[in-house]
DNA sequence: TCACAATTCTCATTTTATAAGAAATTTATT
DNA sequence: AATAAATTTCTTATAAAATGAGAATTGTGA
């Protein structure tokens, strides 16, 4: 255990369900001797990376909280599409709940939500949420823009329960990219149905969708052309917004950098 | 430079104002050689605290995303405390901000925030902002709670503008103590004015307020005894949330050190 | 395709982390 | 209040890792 890595590796025994750990548990969750996690998590705790809490547990500190905001009010998707998904919300047929998701790495995390005041249902969508990548229209409307290696490289860390599914998945795939849209049903909520379009900007490396999912209990067929339109619409939106905050962005870094 | 200081110094460089960088800028930044920055950034962006925009470019990772989503859920004071913060805008008089805020090292954090939909200001009060100690009711709240040679090192890394300053914060800290809830106009922003109560639980190491925050234009002195009203009743049933929140967790451990 | 910028690699040297156990401090118990 | 137990810090020689200069490689835009 070396580096960073060092600290992930505590980090990482966090979770929602288990939320504290003693420098005692973790010692020994890590086989590492305690004296050692005492420093680093002393260490932790001056970074305000963790913060101790009573009876000798440790719990993740304010400084995600900090970084958080940081992300969330510049992170030009964030920034571009937050103000869209009420919007959505509130022009759709029925009531909704309504999700900006982005490509991380090999996951794909809902990093805005919206649900409409009167959808009552628990859903996995929910920001900072890691969603499963070949499941839910959220996540395909991400991959359906990827392509070649780097899709197939994608697909190979995933386990399909056979290879005809595999097969079902890159068909509908390639199918859905040409229409620009896609759709699935209770693929990761039971009762849900979901919708959604792609996002993306190359400049900004950004490859995320835009989605509403819905009760399946209100659905009528009469409501997807409304639903398909508003995303289309908003989709175009999102993206010409992302593209003017790159070119803020890039102003402000030509302007800071003549500066020095 | 060493231990976890060597990452922190790089995401410290991050603000809402300047949330990318390249190593080159980093490394300037920090006087430190550029192959070393390389080698650092590198390893942060595997363990997702830093993420590769466009152009070279650098960001925060989803990482804060994640940790932040834990904290949400599983924080004690806020999964106490958020139901009650919309619940508290729609029943005071006027339009309002409500605002969990706590103690977090020598600064105040707010924790959780609910805006009602009508009330159209900007505002400090936002999750994740880091709010002046010595200024606002939000922050009073807390640190009226707080005694001795703690509140002393406390305030003394503060500056007053005068003794004079300093001695009738202390006067008014000692008053407001005694009668459990305070106020303050203008503190934080012009033309705003707060009222808070003090949250704590020993056991779980948390001092924290809950506050509303109102347009000083819509106050009329009749709705003084409604407003006190809400944030005493809710603030006794956030404290008395967090306690069960906190049993639940004893349990937890209980049972999980037991099957081990 | 070329030039330039960005990134990774190599390696000798310096710096830091490690872990066992002792010491100190804090917390719980009688 | 005294004692016991648990938690945390400290000390140290040794092992391991980080550093940074510069070379080598890769990526990128004209």
């Amino acid at each position: 255990m070396s580096g960073f890595q060092r600290y992930k590796k505590i980090l990482d025994l966090f979770s929602e369900e288990r939320s504290s750990w003693t420098v005692i548990e973790i010692s020994k969750s890590l086989k590492t001797p305690s004296s050692t996690i005492y420093r680093i998590v002393r260490e932790m705790v001056t970074a305000e990376f963790l913060e101790s809490a009573s009876g000798s547990y440790f719990r993740l500190g304010p400084a995600f909280i900090k970084f958080n905001r940081i992300i969330k009010f510049s992170d030009p998707l964030v920034r571009a599409g937050q103000p869209f998904l009420k919007k959505l919300a509130n022009e759709n047929p029925i009531t909704s709940v309504n999700v900006l998701a982005r490509l991380y790495g090999n996951n794909v995390m809902c990093v805005a939500d919206y649900k409409s005041p009167s959808f009552k249902k628990n859903t996995s969508y929910q920001r900072g949420k890691l969603m499963p990548l070949i499941y839910g229209a959220t996540s395909r409307a991400i991959i359906m823009q990827i392509t070649g290696k780097r899709l197939e490289n994608l697909i190979n860390l995933e386990n399909f329960k056979s290879d005809e599914d595999k097969k079902k998945f890159l068909k509908d795939l390639k199918s859905d990219r040409k229409k620009g849209y896609c759709f699935t049903e209770g693929q990761v909520d039971k009762g849900l149905i979901g919708f959604a379009v792609s996002i993306s900007n190359k400049k900004l490396g950004i490859e995320a969708s835009l989605s509403s999912i819905f009760n399946l209990d209100d659905f009528l067929l009469e409501h997807e052309p409304i639903i398909y339109a508003n995303l289309t619409t908003y989709g175009l939106l999102v993206e010409k917004y992302i593209n003017e905050i790159f070119e803020d962005i890039q102003k402000y870094h030509h302007e800071t950098n003549s500066i020095r």
